[in-house]
DNA sequence: GGTTTCATGTAACATGTTACATGATTCT
DNA sequence: AGAATCATGTAACATGTTACATGAAACC
């Protein structure tokens, strides 16, 4: 039994940086982590529930209210989450329904297979955009970060750049080579 | 329902290339789409159960033995295969369990950051090499396979040279810069 | 004769997504 | 006043993984 539930430990890791509800959440997936994880409420708000049943983590009181449930970090989560963190991470397998398709397209229309290079890279194009923008943001410190914490969304922004360029630069030489 | 089972597109696609059994097919996601697309006994047996009943595959009765049992696709198979292979295929949300530890990790011990990144990296080189050297097979023309086919195993292999040198770069260089 | 690879399959479990329901608050 | 965003949640469905059971055939 090697599986482990991740959307707790991505949990745990959104509410160390700060407490929030579970929209919080998702909205932190969807924004900063974007491209690189990604969570939906019918995760997200049952394993909240789980995690506070575990004490994992805990309801800030004073921020309660009708519809807004704030949640923050324990002691005991931020050990479990700690754990995880000095883990090693086991290589997971890939599946790249793009790359699937263009494997077994060797008998289709050659301007299908180009239009469909085409679309992948525009998609890399405005996806590499919107990591120089985060990137620019962050240079100018819109955002209250700690100088530690920059240097690693940092890390991630830089990573999404390459990894895009990279893509951009397989489209154009194999739209080029004309398969 | 966007929800659509793409191990059935996997085993058409990989079927419409040659007939095999199920181990066949996972011996193929295993070798040739490693790092693209993976597949289990689990996911396999079950579809192309489901496969026979709506006809996409048949099995091969000559080839029957009491052990094996070889699939080949059918005509409404290869009509299904086609319409997917048409089909614009969605972007689907990236999961990295690599890099949602590295972003939540920002009071670890700097060792421990510097090592993540130097096993991470270790990964790639090996990858790469693999890549490298299935490059070179290709080239060599161990396999038997169509001038069409080639040009496109070409493509995936490029393909995955490209992405590992990449996120090699980005680990020199995220090391480089002790974050 | 023993080990590895070939070969099929299922049950239990774990994970992930969508659609829907509901309503408050904030912005224009 | 109406639209967009905030906010929580569940049920149904879809997908994915592991562990186990079984045994033949090929290789050494």
């Amino acid at each position: 039994m090697a599986l482990k539930n991740k959307s707790l430990y991505a949990i745990l890791g959104i509410l160390n940086v700060s407490p929030g509800t579970g929209y919080d959440i998702k909205k932190y997936c969807d924004t900063v982590l974007s491209g690189f994880w990604n969570e939906n409420f019918g995760h997200i708000y049952p394993t909240l529930k789980k995690m506070l049943v575990d004490e994992l983590v805990e309801i800030v009181e004073s921020e309660k209210s009708e519809k807004k449930i704030q949640y923050q970090i324990t002691p005991k989560g931020q050990m479990e989450l700690e754990a995880w963190l000095m883990e090693d991470t086991e290589t997971q397998p890939m599946r790249s329904e793009f790359m699937l398709k263009l494997i077994f397209s060797s008998n289709q229309p050659k301007e299908h297979i180009i239009k469909m290079l085409e679309d992948y890279k525009q998609i890399h194009v405005e996806k590499l955009e919107k990591y120089l923008d985060m990137q620019h943001d962050l240079e100018q410190g819109i955002e209250e970060i700690t100088k530690e914490r920059t240097s690693f969304l940092k890390a991630l922004l830089r990573r999404g750049v390459l990894s895009c360029e990279a893509t951009i630069r397989w489209c154009d030489e194999t739209i080029d080579s004309g398969l």
